[in-house]
DNA sequence: TTGTGTTTTACGACCTCC
DNA sequence: GGAGGTCGTAAAACACAA
């Protein structure tokens, strides 16, 4: 009845997912069925409940036999005609009506089954398309850092490439921490036989995995 | 009270199965 | 071919805001 855009979406959405179940909800591109030729609606007895008949008016079941059809329906949705009838007489209602009962009733469990299955698939495509959303965010911080560690790595191999040009070092050249600007952003510290550099990596500093101050080691 | 949207009952058309 | 299923829809019954 309530018809919207957002249904129409819907539909289109859950068509994608299911193709096979709801051919026949949209339109297949030049697939026309005719119309359906719709005849006079007859009016029928219908049985009131009270072992009376009336003509053409609608009347709501009571809350009891919809009790016992509920609870029969929950036994099993599908009705035999043994059961139908017998429905029918406990609840002194017409056998047809039992059987109409049954099928809006099965109806009404298939559109609901429906619509949770449409609920549980879209929540996981929320979850689906947030993760991706996470990924990438993550994948563009890991670009930006591969970036700055190519760069250090560059500036690096430079200052290493115009100290030995400047003032080639031998294993046996004492250096001076102070003196030297090679080494001026690093701390130097004398360790016994050897110097050891320690630079200045940023706090959680990862690329793939590693600490970046692995890569120097 | 009335207009309007939703739910329930009922039916026609069509399909499948035995 | 008949019984019983689904699907789409009409129309009564109902709920509820204005």
């Amino acid at each position: 009845m309530n018809h919207t855009m957002d249904d129409d979406q819907n539909l289109a959405f859950i068509s994608q997912l299911y193709p096979d179940v709801y051919t026949q909800i949209l339109p297949q591109e030049g697939a026309v069925k005719p119309p359906k030729r719709r005849r006079k609606k007859i009016k029928r007895a219908v049985a009131t409940g009270d072992g009376s008949n009336c003509f053409f008016r609608k009347r709501k079941l009571s809350d009891e036999q919809v009790n016992m059809l509920e609870m029969s329906f929950g036994d099993e949705h599908k009705l035999e005609s043994e059961r139908k009838d017998r429905l029918a007489a406990e609840l002194g209602l017409d056998p047809r009506q039992v059987a109409v009962w049954f099928q809006n009733r099965r109806a009404r469990w298939k559109n609901k089954r429906l619509e949770e299955e449409y609920n549980n698939l879209k929540n996981s495509h929320e979850n689906v398309v947030a993760d991706k959303c996470r990924l990438e965010s993550e994948l563009l911080q890991l670009k930006e850092q591969l970036y700055d560690a190519e760069r250090e790595i560059q500036r690096l191999a430079e200052r290493v490439e115009r100290g030995s040009s400047n003032s080639p070092i031998s294993s046996s050249v004492s250096v001076e921490a102070n003196e030297t600007p090679f080494f001026e952003d690093y701390n130097v510290r004398d360790d016994g036989d050897d110097y050891n550099l320690f630079y200045p990596v940023p706090e959680n500093t990862y690329i793939d995995g590693l600490e970046w101050a692995n890569l120097y080691i």
